[in-house]
DNA sequence: CCTGAATAGTAATTCAAA
DNA sequence: TTTGAATTACTATTCAGG
């Protein structure tokens, strides 16, 4: 497993289940037969920006990176998370799909927050394509996505 | 000193210095004359939900709850729709204009929404300064203030 | 580069006390 | 309830090796 799939599937982890501590990632993974250990987490989280927010159960649990939330940033939050299926990315470009009837809204929106890694944008009925200035915007510019999820 | 003064102190420190760990703010509180210790002070983290985020800088620094930049980016936006006149970039700075007599308001703000791509920020009376780590964060930080308006 | 093992460095909690 | 001292728990980094 590259760092870039750890990477992706820590922020699904990180959304989907409550993760406590970096012990807490090491065991989820090794439940799906990945072997990573607690150093590796902690360089991933520094990475990824994740942070460790007290919660209001008394606890701690890990979140995404706390980002700017502008009018734009929720509605493609609350339109990914309606619509989103799948992200990928491949050389300097960033395919995501969507649900049948989507993909056009969320790549207009896409288009209106004019992120700095993007080039152009072309919208189907349930794809997305962006294209990026190069390779490594391509990859930020996915995390960025993901992390609207 | 009471408790709530000392949470409001934290408050004000998280965002005027830059705190990377606990023992930071054991020593701000020192040269104020304020006798506490590590432990008060991660209780206090836990209560205001202070986060530790991973800075861009390779470091970590201590910041206002996510939810609490959410409020910040809200008056941001709401001062720029106000008071702003114009902005340009030369290399690796930012130049803000605003309606006289706002410019110290919309350059605090920045300031508290810390933005990776920022270095420093000077305000006068009707002129924001922002000096970004290099021209493409310059570039960038600008679409981003443009998106606020 | 990327990683794990070991370790250093930080942070959270326990426990006793006021 | 709030705190500090001590301790435990957790996280970051160093160092050596792919």
């Amino acid at each position: 497993m590259k760092k870039k799939e750890r990477h992706q599937l820590l922020r699904k982890l990180v959304q989907q289940d409550v993760i406590r501590k970096q012990e807490d990632f090491v065991d989820k993974l090794h439940e799906r037969g990945i072997e990573v250990t607690q150093a590796t987490i902690s360089r991933d989280i520094k990475e990824l920006q994740l942070v460790k927010v007290p919660a209001q159960d008394g606890g701690y649990r890990y979140n995404l990176p706390p980002e700017m939330n502008y009018d734009i940033s929720k509605k493609l939050s609350r339109l990914m998370r309606d619509a989103f299926v799948s992200i990928d990315t491949q050389r300097e470009f960033v395919l995501i799909r969507t649900l049948p009837g989507n993909a056009f809204a969320l790549g207009s929106l896409i288009e209106t927050a004019k992120y700095s890694e993007m080039f152009g944008c072309v919208s189907g009925d349930d794809t997305v394509l962006i294209i990026c200035r190069d390779e490594e915007s391509a990859e930020r510019f996915q995390r960025r996505i993901i992390s609207f999820i």
